[in-house]
DNA sequence: AAGAAGTGCAACCGCCGACGG
DNA sequence: GCCGTCGGCGGTTGCACTTCT
C-alpha cells in the first residue's frame, strides 16, 4: 500500500478559499514552483503539495486563457484526439493558456457529445453506423471523416495502439503517428486531408512535439 | 413553484515513470 | 540493480448550477 502524499488528517480538502489562493499565488510568485511537497508548509498552506500543484497549474497561472474555446480550438482538440487519444497533456499542450484538465473536461461534456450527435464514435473518430446521425451524415462511400476533415480511414494512432498503460507511446511514437497518418493519407491521394494542427502560430510539428 | 434530471467543472485519487541515494 | 520519493498524468467523483417537467 502507497503512502499518502501528505498526512490527510491535518490538510484542507475541496474547494480554495480566496485566502488559500492568494496565500498560493503570493508564495510561488516570489520563490518559484520548487518542492511541491514542502511548499504548503513553507507556504502557510494545509494543503497537501499535490492539491497546491493543482490549484496552480489548472486555475492560478497567470498565464491561462479563461473562458470559451475558440471554433479553431476545438477542431485542433478533435484532430490531435484522434491522433493521441486520451493524452490531454499532450493536446493541452498545443493550446496555449489551457490545461489538461480544462481539455479533458471540455472534451468529456462538449465534444464527446458533439461528435456522438454526429454519428461519429467519440473513441476512434469513426463514423458509427449504429449511431441516429442527422441526413448530411448519411455518407456511403468507406470513407471516414471526422468533425474535422481528418479523414481516418484505417484505426486512429490510440486505436491501432491501444493505451496498456501510461507512458507506452512516447513522443518520437506520437510523431510517428501523425507521419504515418499523413503518410498514409498521402499514398491514398485524399485530397481534403487537413493536417495542419496549428494554433496560435505553433505549428503541430515533430519538434514541437517533443515535451521539454 | 418545486423537484428531478442534466450539465459543467474543480478537485481528488491512484498509478506510473523519472530520478537520486 | 534496488528502493523510496516526487512530480505528472488520466480517470473519476462531488457538487453547484441550470434546464426540464
Amino acid at each position: 500500500m502507497r503512502k499518502p502524499c501528505c498526512d490527510k488528517q491535518d490538510t484542507n480538502k475541496g474547494a480554495w478559499s480566496k485566502q488559500e489562493d492568494q496565500k498560493l499565488m503570493d508564495y510561488i510568485l516570489k520563490h518559484g514552483e520548487g518542492c511541491w511537497r514542502t511548499l504548503p508548509q513553507a507556504a502557510g498552506l494545509l494543503r497537501c503539495g499535490k492539491s497546491c500543484r493543482l490549484r496552480w497549474i489548472n486555475y492560478l497561472r497567470p498565464d491561462l486563457k479563461r473562458g470559451n474555446f475558440a471554433e479553431d480550438e476545438e477542431d485542433l482538440i478533435i484532430k490531435l484526439h484522434a491522433l493521441l487519444g486520451n493524452r490531454w497533456s499532450l493536446i493541452a499542450g498545443r493550446l496555449p493558456g489551457r490545461t489538461d484538465n480544462e481539455v479533458k473536461n471540455y472534451w468529456n461534456s462538449h465534444l464527446r457529445r458533439k461528435l456522438i450527435n454526429m454519428g461519429i464514435d467519440p473513441n476512434n473518430h469513426h463514423l458509427n453506423r449504429n449511431l441516429p446521425r442527422p441526413p448530411h451524415m448519411n455518407k456511403t462511400s468507406s470513407d471516414v471523416t471526422t468533425l474535422s476533415g481528418l479523414k481516418l480511414s484505417s484505426g486512429t494512432a490510440h486505436e491501432q495502439q491501444p493505451v496498456k498503460s501510461r507512458g507506452d507511446i512516447n513522443c518520437d511514437q506520437v510523431s510517428d503517428a501523425g507521419s504515418c497518418l499523413e503518410a498514409e493519407y498521402n499514398s491514398c491521394g485524399l485530397p481534403d486531408l487537413n493536417l495542419d494542427l496549428t494554433i496560435g502560430n505553433i505549428p503541430f510539428t515533430h519538434e514541437s512535439t517533443r515535451v521539454e
